[in-house]
DNA sequence: GTGTGTGCAAATCTTTTGCATTTTC
DNA sequence: GAAAATGCAAAAGATTTGCACACAC
């Protein structure tokens, strides 16, 4: 078991979850790669139903293990930052490409003062840039 | 015909489409509101057929008129910065409530300069706080 | 062994498409 | 009147649900 399924491991024991197999290979498939959509992984874990993939995402990020993306018109899953380094994202808004950036500090400490200006307590945040990358600006 | 509206005329002019009836009523039931879903839309304009509602949102986001967010698991559709001032949102992750706020010129600055180190041609971008609303909290 | 998790099949909801008709210019 | 836009109906795709069986603890 790798270092980070132990991670997921605890997790779910830690909110009364069982360990399963298909929990651990739906995990793996979101490892060290682009977000990828519900479809992506359907098709990436031919044996799991997709109701269960379904089930499983919902649970994913009930726990804070993943998160949601908007790119473009359909949502994107990824792991959250406990196992990604904090980061955003800049997509190219022909081919579809993804980077991820990191963002100054106080950026962060700023906009989360304006989230708290309105009277908000702010739990997490995602920001999204939209552009030409390198490739498609030369077409 | 308001003065919006007049705007709106315009912008399909410039690009070769019609200033139908349809999207006059579509653009108005975005005016001056929070995000709406598609199914928000096509239930304030009964007489509208969906798939009208689906065909207008695509031209309007292709022409600039509109764009969509990420609120949660649905998107949801609101007027662009040329309708509405530049903003952001703040979502509560216990009642969905959705208020903006605006950012300050240098963190709008530094966000596009990391975009262009990673050599795209930043276009737009998007910023989603999730927190507790103020009533939430106390709940 | 008990209870949670999964697969399967069906139901539901969302989005897209083709074509005949209407509207816009 | 010609081209573009819309409605309608059907198709396709995505997501959810109920229930019986399998697996985790």
């Amino acid at each position: 078991m790798s270092s980070q399924s132990f991670v997921l491991n605890k997790i779910l024991r830690n909110k009364g979850f069982s360990n399963t197999v298909v929990r651990q290979n739906i995990f793996e498939s979101l490892q060290g790669k682009e977000p990828l959509t519900i479809q992506n992984i359907i098709s990436s874990n031919p044996t799991i139903d997709r109701a269960s993939v379904y089930r499983t995402i919902d649970l994913f990020e009930k726990i804070g293990v993943v998160q949601r993306l908007q790119i473009g018109w359909k949502y994107k899953i990824e792991l959250t930052d406990q196992f990604h380094a904090h980061h955003h994202h800049v997509v190219c808004i022909v081919c579809g490409r993804i980077d991820n950036f990191s963002e100054p500090d106080y950026v962060e400490t700023n906009v989360m003062r304006a989230a708290s200006k309105l009277g908000y307590k702010p739990t997490s945040h995602q920001l999204e840039i939209r552009g030409l990358c390198p490739d498609c600006q030369t077409k």
